[in-house]
DNA sequence: GAATATGTTTAGTCTAAACTAAATAATTTT
DNA sequence: AAAATTATTTAGTTTAGACTAAACATATTC
């Protein structure tokens, strides 16, 4: 059984190393969890101690199958909460992170489960991130970014890179969510804005937002 | 903002001092918790710094105002999740108290209200406990234990005293639960034990189970 | 009311998880 | 390839919350 800092520190692990390719340096880790990168060291002892993470001096971590199971068993549960308190408790996307961030580590496969069947085992958060099922397994579709799609091929939002309140807002404002139809309808070659038809709206976006989009084509 | 440790303690000592006269001891607090005599005086000294109880040296602590809120934030979460396990989550009454333990100590006011609406505003726990409102507000009928109760008068089971599992599924068992009409047929003098009616069956209980249950006349 | 028992506090120690400052390794620049 | 920069680790401290053992206060018994 973990601690809550330790559950911390192995779902930020477990994040990292799915950009990078597996393997996690301590600085990073440090600016993700807001710890200093000495503490981060001791942690990553601690964890290689428990067989969750292989650690040598200097070249970083990655997590064991234990590790990853262990993180994933906190995923779930962090997008289990997410999409009830969206579904059910009248949350916004932007606003279910911080209270997702500590229900995510209540203990009881019970709670967990039945939560599943409650939602009726939702496959995606609110967010478009794929919610692991009681055996750890998950399914993301082959998405891209919205920079990525062909001019007038129209795509659906199914994701967002960046999880910000202000970036999710900023979509709100929009009218652009998850299941939203999306078509490019011109890039402005010299700073890469684009039109783009959202819905039934016409509107210009910056390449940054682009960038923060994930669309299955 | 409290730590999860000190709202423990805050909890205790409400309960405590709703059965004593508002002032509790050291070791009570002690065997609630499941910490030595020693730990819990610094604790004390803690939440008198913060001003949360009254502490005297070798007199025990009574909460302050401050402190009486905030047990009873506590309280009322406690209750909402339990409500919640049940109406929702096929949990048993027997079953929500650990679970509750750790979703009690969730910070979000939102949560807390939002639930409280999904639920459609319950006025009573599983056990029949009342839940405190926004205003941290609750009222509670007025029961008597099931050993007050006359000779042939019906009353309701309106709750429990003993939370434990054992005792829950031995109510279980018997078809005694919140709600269930109950009626002294016969008391045995010489032990005290009862002949009674619940719902549509007749049987017999001990004393000890009796001084548990309690009745609304 | 002295003696004993029980309850409470003090003093000092331990652990997890953070920190700072200094030392050391790895990487990048010149 | 040496120098400089950046990243990481080590060593030693701090804090919250627990602990034990000893000291002290209160309550009970004779």
């Amino acid at each position: 059984m973990q601690t809550l800092s330790t559950e911390d520190y192995l779902k930020a692990i477990y994040h990292a190393s799915q950009s990078a390719n597996g393997t996690v340096a301590t600085t990073s880790i440090a600016n993700k969890i807001g710890a200093k990168p000495s503490s981060v060291t001791d942690m990553f002892k601690k964890l290689s101690d428990q067989k969750l993470v292989k650690y040598q001096k200097y070249q970083g971590v990655s997590l064991t199958n234990e590790g990853v199971k262990t993180a994933l068993r906190i995923v779930r549960k962090h997008r289990l909460w997410e999409s009830f308190l969206v579904s059910h408790l009248n949350f916004n996307w932007d606003e279910v992170h911080l209270v997702a961030e500590q229900l995510e580590h209540i203990q009881s496969e019970k709670l967990t489960n039945e939560l599943e069947r409650f939602l009726d085992y939702p496959t995606h958060d609110p967010h478009g991130d794929p919610i692991p099922n009681r055996a750890l397994f998950m399914k993301s579709y082959n998405k891209i970014l919205l920079t990525e799609l062909p001019l007038n091929k129209e795509g659906v939002c199914v994701g967002v890179k960046d999880n910000s309140s202000d970036f999710l807002r900023y979509l709100d404002r929009r009218q652009i969510g998850i299941g939203t139809p999306i078509l490019i309808l011109h890039r402005e070659d010299f700073d890469q804005s684009l039109h783009i038809q959202a819905g039934n709206s016409t509107l210009m976006i910056t390449q940054k937002t682009a960038e923060n989009i994930y669309i299955k084509p």
